[in-house]
RNA sequence: GGCCCGGUAGUUCAGUAGGUUUAGAAUGCCAGCCUGUCACGCUGGAGGUCGACGGUUCGAGCCCGUUCCGGGUCGCCA
């Protein structure tokens, strides 16, 4: 049985001023080197790396306990920090190291499936499967700190200004509405059901009927959807809501916000406010309501040149109320081969655009597909309409706007991947505002809310939500960063009327309105402050300041692409009793 | 549900045209040697259901089919 050596001191924290001191550190055995009768052992915790050297002298007890270290075994060390002969410019404790004097090994470790090493490539299966190897790296511990600090100085930010955090439940009503929820059977209540929330949305507004002005709450949320790299089923939102505010109320906090937040976690300022763009200039100048702003390459709509074309592609696009745009690239991208260009043409295709037209300027002159369709002087004014000189590739999808705006954004970003036009270190936030308030539906072919249905409509436009719902703007706002949407939110709906008057555009029966949010409204029928706010997603806001590319990354035990737990095998199946207790009869699908 | 990529020692990978005795390399692991290493070095050793099943073939890691697993993505995510 080891004794517990009690720590003076972290592993990454010892320097030169700490010579001839007597430390106590515990760790893990990053890596053992013995060299005969001297042995070598870097001792790693969450705060870095010092090499501890046993040598001869001491007592033989200790050296042959020190023979015996393996990688990951977890021991305390007492020594004198010295200064070492040579020097490790690799390590923040590079200049020293200690001479133990005392090892007491607290437990062995079998030989690591994975690496625990930064650099390390093993499979994210693996990573995830031994996640708690994986979290003993130094980046991943450095990830954990960094999420922690970004909820610090969250809550220090909106406590500072007059928010408050509060809990709202976990145990909610099912609100067949958007995404799918996780349902929890309920064993007191037979044969009903809790949902977890997706987020705390009705119960934000129902604080502001309550009084609580300005709330806040870093909540964990779940939706039952399919996983991506930024997509987890469990994730967590900075929520707020405010009281008595407009738009540019709820927006300057943020900016406020975000600027603390940079300053505080990154030491990186940031000019506000930021730039704002309306939905319908984000989507013509970028094909994307979250455009990425670093690089130009912007959109070109060439419909006018298109409608009396001879390419009967193009010239439909127009007439049947579709739209012919493209986007010139530069960096002598004309000089791309076929295969180059089928590779957009295939970007293109997967985002539903049935082709993609290119138009190749080099020195000698115009090349492309289209070229026994357009006269000269049409395709001179194609190239005008783009600005295009020579070396550059002009891309174009026609069809209707939707699958335009999809196609082209994803061209353009990958493009300027490809071109190195990123510049990695910018962090370009933005807003883009006025969001149309509904969408329509695919499956109903009728209206469903863009936000959500509370969201107030653009008082310029509330007069058209019955004749021309589809023209109507909201009042809501996206906040991007990067080319990624890191947070949303909108002024909601406090008048009664206008509530009816959205649900009954929405197609909602009085049964649905009542069953699905009849609390709020009740709630609404004595006395509701104007109210808006905002949530972002904190996985992926945390994800973009670490510069990772997964929010698995800023996690400590994210799900698989199959919504599993890989550590713990969950989901996992309910005993028969348990299903009896609450009810439940299961059929396999 | 669709599409794409991947699956070969513990790990990361290579594996030529389907054919050479025992399927290789690096790293890790084990043993021995080694007093200034830090990706220590040197010597030796162990370690494989080539994801699974079926098929083609005289012969399959390689070709075909099915399937399982992981990742990416489209749909989906008010």
């Amino acid at each position: 049985m080891s004794e517990l050596i009690k720590r003076t001191m972290y592993c990454g924290k010892p320097r030169l001023s700490d010579e001839g001191k007597t430390v106590r550190l515990n760790g893990w055995v990053q890596r053992s080197r013995r060299l005969g009768r001297l042995i070598f052992c870097d001792l790693r915790d969450k705060t870095g790396v010092v090499q501890i050297v046993f040598d001869e002298e001491l007592p033989s007890d200790v050296f042959a306990a020190a023979e015996t270290l393996r990688s990951e075994f977890v021991i305390g060390i007492e020594g004198v920090c010295r200064e070492r002969e040579s020097k490790n410019p690799e390590l923040s404790t590079g200049d020293v190291e200690i001479r133990a004097e005392r090892i007491e090994i607290y437990s062995v470790a079998e030989t690591p499936p994975i690496y625990v090493r930064d650099d390390d490539n093993v499979s994210e299966e693996l990573r995830m499967k031994y996640r708690y190897l994986d979290l003993r790296k130094l980046r991943m511990q450095r990830n954990l700190v960094f999420r922690h600090e970004v909820c610090r100085v969250t809550r220090a930010f909106f406590s500072d200004c007059g928010f408050v955090e509060i809990e709202t439940p976990m145990l909610i009503r099912p609100t067949p509405e958007g995404a799918r929820d996780y349902l929890v059977p309920s064993r007191v209540n037979n044969g009903n059901f809790y949902a977890l929330p997706q987020s705390p949305q009705m119960y934000k507004q129902l604080l502001m009927a309550s009084g609580a002005d300005r709330y806040f709450q870093i909540a964990r949320c779940f939706r039952d959807e399919d996983l991506r790299a930024d997509r987890q089923p469990e994730f967590t939102q900075i929520d707020l809501e405010m009281s008595f505010v407009d738009v540019d109320d709820v927006i300057a906090v943020q900016e406020a916000y975000i600027k603390a937040l940079l300053k505080e976690t990154l030491e990186i300022d940031i000019e506000i406010p930021f730039p704002r763009f309306t939905y319908d200039e984000a989507m013509t100048r970028f094909g994307t309501d979250k455009p990425d702003t670093r690089f130009g390459l912007e959109l070109v709509d060439i419909g006018d040149i298109a409608e009396g074309c001879a390419f009967s592609v193009f010239a439909d696009a127009v007439r049947t109320g579709g739209s012919v745009r493209g986007l010139c690239v530069p960096g002598g991208a004309a000089a791309y081969s076929r295969k180059e260009t089928d590779r957009l043409a295939d970007i293109a295709k997967n985002y539903g655009a049935k082709g993609l037209a290119w138009i190749k300027l080099t020195e000698d002159g115009v090349s492309s597909p289209l070229g026994k369709f357009f006269s000269d002087e049409e395709m001179a004014a194609l190239v005008s309409a783009f600005g295009a000189c020579a070396g550059d590739l002009i891309l174009i999808v026609a069809d209707k706007d939707k699958t335009v705006f999809a196609a082209l954004d994803r061209l353009r970003v990958s493009v300027a991947e490809k071109l190195g036009l990123i510049d990695e270190s910018r962090y370009d936030f933005l807003w883009v505002t006025e969001f149309p308030l509904f969408e329509t539906d695919e499956e109903s072919g009728g209206y469903k809310a863009m936000h959500h249905p509370f969201t107030m409509p653009d008082p310029r436009d509330v007069a058209g939500l019955e004749s021309d719902p589809a023209s109507v703007r909201a009042l809501a706002y996206d906040i991007v960063l990067n080319g990624t949407e890191i947070g949303g939110g909108s002024i909601r709906i406090h008048d009664r009327e206008l509530q009816n008057r959205m649900f009954e555009t929405l197609g909602l029966s009085e049964d649905d309105i009542r069953s699905k949010f009849g609390f709020l409204l009740d709630a609404f029928r004595y006395g509701v402050p104007p109210h808006g706010g905002l949530a972002y997603g904190l996985d992926r806001l945390v994800m973009l300041l670490l510069g990772e590319d997964s929010i698995r990354e800023t996690m400590a035990f994210p799900k698989n692409q199959a919504a599993e737990d890989p550590v713990s095998g969950a989901p996992g199946e309910a005993t028969p009793e348990q299903l009896a207790e609450l009810g439940l009869a299961l059929w396999k699908r």
